[in-house]
DNA sequence: ATTAGTGTACTATGACATTAATACACTTAC
DNA sequence: GTAAGTGTATTAATGTCATAGTACACTAAT
């Protein structure tokens, strides 16, 4: 698993899965993450990358880590269900902005964004 | 305006936006675009930026250049309708795709899309 | 105490994005 | 032909991302 985007930084790309993995209760709160020399080995890059991944997360609150223990999800429900919200409102705002710019209108977001779930639903189904 | 985002090369957020600019019919097909010195300067960037930004649109075929005229939008209508069509399904597909790593089903993903679209209509009109 | 497993810190290197400055090639208008 | 306006090419310097290797500090288990 090594597919990343050229034009995003690696450890930010990381961040961002983390926190989907976060909100979508794959990880719990309180709950251990590999530490950063396993991380490194599952994702194919190196230590460094992992700890400036964890780094961000901490800075943002997400993560806290204790010193020879490891990194675990922060026991803080409140930021979780806060970082859902805000993970949420970020996605559909510039997902919107960005149909916007392009000249959509908003039935024809709505219509198209419907299409797809549409196939999707069924093509899983 | 030079509201950049660090997570992502100017050239290429530059060439984002020109696709939007063409997509929403705010550049028309065989149009020209500014000089790659007079949007350096609009943009406040190096105009060695700006030419890569205009490189790589010309390499996927949006733009063509005449040495010693300008950069224009392509011709080749079909492109540009193809490009729309590209750039709403690669939004949407993005899009809809983070959110399910979140955990949000079809029908959340719709209905706070809607919240979001009936806010925003409200307080434009 | 020792060991293994943690996070953390530091230095060096290579690749790339960006800026900067300069020069060249072509087209159009005068 | 000259001048002004185009795109294009080159070189150098700076900053960031990522890798690599190494070392240190702390914790838990033995």
């Amino acid at each position: 698993m090594d597919e990343f985007n050229t034009s995003k930084p690696i450890y930010l790309q990381l961040a961002d899965r983390i926190n989907r993995l976060i909100v979508s209760k794959e990880l719990k709160a309180g709950q251990k993450l590999q530490s950063v020399r396993d991380m490194a080995l599952s994702y194919n890059v190196n230590p460094n990358t992992i700890q400036r991944t964890y780094s961000e997360l901490e800075r943002e609150g997400i993560l806290e880590t204790r010193r020879g223990q490891g990194t675990f999800v922060t026991e803080q429900e409140d930021r979780l269900i806060q970082l859902r919200g805000n993970l949420k409102e970020e996605q559909i705002q510039t997902f919107v902005q960005i149909m916007q710019e392009m000249g959509y209108s908003s039935d024809e977001i709505i219509s198209g964004l419907q299409d797809h779930l549409n196939k999707k639903d069924k093509g899983d189904a």
